[in-house]
Formats: structure tokens, sequence, C-alpha cells
DNA sequence: TTTTATTGATTGATCAGTCAATCAAAAATA
DNA sequence: TATTTTTGATTGACTGATCAATCAATAAAA
């Protein structure tokens, strides 16, 4: 029973932190959504904080599965990056329920150690999966420039989409953060001496 | 005194959201803060939602009034462009402080209308600055998509500072996001026919 | 019988919000 | 000017609600 419970839990946990867009929900309201009595999910859990870090756990992984399944159905360092691209604005993790969850959890990370980390192991991961491609198509300096931005960039978009004003849609998504790609590829890639002087060099970090 | 009050407040309550990085303080501890009994800061503010809608009103206007000082010394609309990207990554707003209340904020905003509607007139007024100036380099259309690209790697960088887990920076944050720029006015601008053609349309949202 | 799953009932702590009571300053009255 | 009245500022003490966490008891399975 344990392992089915604890599974029911964390997605319930995860459900109702989308739904209610917060970290304050109570074990109640978990153990409600999942069926089964609070002080259950006080037996399985400890308390409440680690279930949310389990939670956090399970968003993480699925999204490092999925991005891994993408990966390896891409050929070329530049699919690779697209396929990146991709799964970050696939449509589970665009569902307004999932980036509230996100957000609740960046909220939480700056009070909670253990949640800092697991969102720390993400950004880097994002911007590990970009660096890779990348330094197959530009010199370290610029990939790493490039990496950094397109990953900013993809987090703001989606933090943006959670205020669900205007909303800019998955497409709309993935093609600005693909146009920053091309024309910073094309900038830095076929021309260097344009490139590298004018526009990607030449910066007060580059000192 | 209640305007000297109330302004304590709210400051007080910008500083203790920060420094717990997370909306769940309690009204004693803004008013101990602040220096003052709990039971006053109600009397002020009828409520705690009331104080905090307050103190994201102020964190809004004194953003806005950095702004509009910015663009006032800026006299072409390239120098505007970077006069906006500036006064985003200005050292108060990139404060660790500062950002985890934004944040903070951006997560109660998936459960306060109004403080969601404040956050929405925050995100406009930044693609509404950008867009203004860039619509004098560039046909609407691209203006737009750019607007909005700049717009979310602002966000973006900044929500990723909040992790404070290889800390980009003040000034490494301006370059990224002039690059961005840079890289996208080059090539929607000089030479339209291979901008037009090739990275800016042609996407599925174009349809 | 022993172990595991499960819960209802309860506890203790925390907090937002209320209220009646002081205190002080200003305004009105003598 | 001296006195009384009114008004606003301020607080300590209290209340009611909420909730995480505990625990002893029961049911079911091994």
């Amino acid at each position: 029973m344990e392992p089915v419970r604890r599974k029911a839990l964390v997605d319930a946990a995860l459900r109702v932190i989308g739904d209610h867009g917060s970290l304050t929900v109570t074990m109640s309201d978990i153990a409600r959504q999942a069926g089964v009595s609070p002080a259950l999910a006080h037996h399985y859990f400890g308390s409440k904080e680690q279930l949310l870090i389990e939670t956090i756990r399970s968003l993480l992984r699925q999204l490092r599965s999925d991005t891994v399944a993408a990966l390896q159905a891409a050929r070329t360092p530049r699919a690779r990056l697209s396929a990146v691209i991709r799964v970050s604005f696939h449509a589970d993790q665009f569902a307004p329920e999932t980036i509230a969850a996100w957000l609740a959890f960046y909220a939480e990370a700056q009070r909670s150690e253990e949640t800092r980390r697991f969102l720390v192991i993400y950004a880097r991961r994002l911007r590990s999966n970009l660096l890779a491609d990348l330094k197959a198509l530009l010199p370290a300096g610029a990939a790493e420039r490039i990496a950094e931005g397109a990953a900013a960039m993809i987090d703001g978009l989606y933090i943006r989409q959670s205020l669900k004003s205007a909303p800019i849609g998955i497409e709309a998504s993935i093609a600005l953060t693909e146009d920053y790609l091309n024309a910073l590829l094309a900038d830095a890639s076929p021309s260097p001496q344009r490139g590298e002087g004018t526009t990607i060099s030449n910066h007060p970090r580059d000192k």
C-alpha cells in the first residue's frame, strides 16, 4: 500500500497546489484530494514539508524524463536545442496549474533550503542541456552567454504566462525562443568578424 | 500621524517580506519592524491583505518613477530601450530582498485578483515601454515580437537571480538583454529581405 | 499472533482581527 | 487664560478560527 498511497498523495498535492496557486494548502486538502485521512498523510511523510519536497521532486523527475526522451529523438545539435525548447513549453508544463505550482515552489525556495536545491538543479540542467549543443555550434564563450540568455527567456516566458493576461501561447513562446537562438547563432557563427567584434564581445563582463 | 504610520508600515512590510522571502509574515512581524503595535496596523489598513496590496502598489510606484526619470534622460529610441533595460536591473530592483518580494507577489497573484491586476500593469508597462521605441526602429509586427521577447528575458533573468546560484550579476544581465536587442535589430532592420524571410517570419503563429 | 494500514479525536501553537481602555493633543467654551 | 470637550493615536488583552502534528484505537492482512 505504501507506494500507492505515497504516489496518490504526491499527485494530489500537485493538483491542490496548482489549483490553489500556493503552498499554503492544508494537509487536509491534500489528503481529501487523495481520498485518505490527513493522519495517513502524516504517517507516510512525517511532515507537510517532506510531502512538499517529494512533490517538487516528482515535478522535476517528470520534466527530466520528458527531456531525455526528446533529446534522444533529435539528431543534430540544432535539433536538440529545439527539442529542449519544445519540452519546456510542452502542454503539460504550460498548463496554468503546473505553472502555478512551479511559481509556488520558486517562492518557497526563498525559505526552504531543500526546495531551493531542487530548483537550482532544474536551472542548471536547462542551462547545461542548452550549453552542450551550443558548444557544437559556437565558441565556448558565446555558447555560455547564449545558453544563459535562452534559459532566461524560457523562464521569463513561463513566468509571464502565470499572469494570464494576454497569454502568449505555446507556439508563440517556442517561436520567440527560436528567434533568439536563430538571431544569435546567425550573429556569432557565419561571420565571426562581425559577430565577435560588435555584438557578442566588447561587454563590461569581458574585461 | 496617519501618513507617517502608513508609510512606515508599508516600508516595514516590504522589508520583512523580502527578508522572510514570503508573504506568510505576521502582522506582528511587520508591526514590530515598524515599531508599532499589531493593533495599529489593523487600525490603519483594516486587514493584512490591504496592507499587502499597498505594499505592492508602493513597489510598483517606485519602479515607475525610476523608469520615467530614466526615459526622460534618454534622447534616441535606442537609448530609451537601453534605459528601460537599465532600470529593470537597477541595484535597488536587483537586491535579493526586492527580488524575493516580487517573487512572493507573483505567487500571491495566483490567488489574489487585486495583486494579479498590479502585476499585469507592471507587465504591460514594461512591454509597452519597449514597444514604443521599437516601433520607431522596426515594422510593427517585428517590434511587437521583440518587445515580448525582451520583456520575457528581463523577467527571466530576474527570476533566475532569485535562486542565488551562479548569480548572473547586474552588468551581465544588462549585456545579455542588450545582446538580444542588438542581434534582433540587426537581423530585422538593415536587410529586411533576409530578416523577414528567414528568421522573423515563417513561424507557425504567422499562419 | 504480529505487523501494517487507517482513522477519529485531540492538542498545542499560531494568527488575524476585535475591543475597550488609555493618553495626548487640539478645539471649543467659559 | 483656564477649563472642558472632542478627536485621534495607541495599545494590551482577548477571541475565534485554523492547522500541523500526535496518539490511541480499530481493522485487516500476513
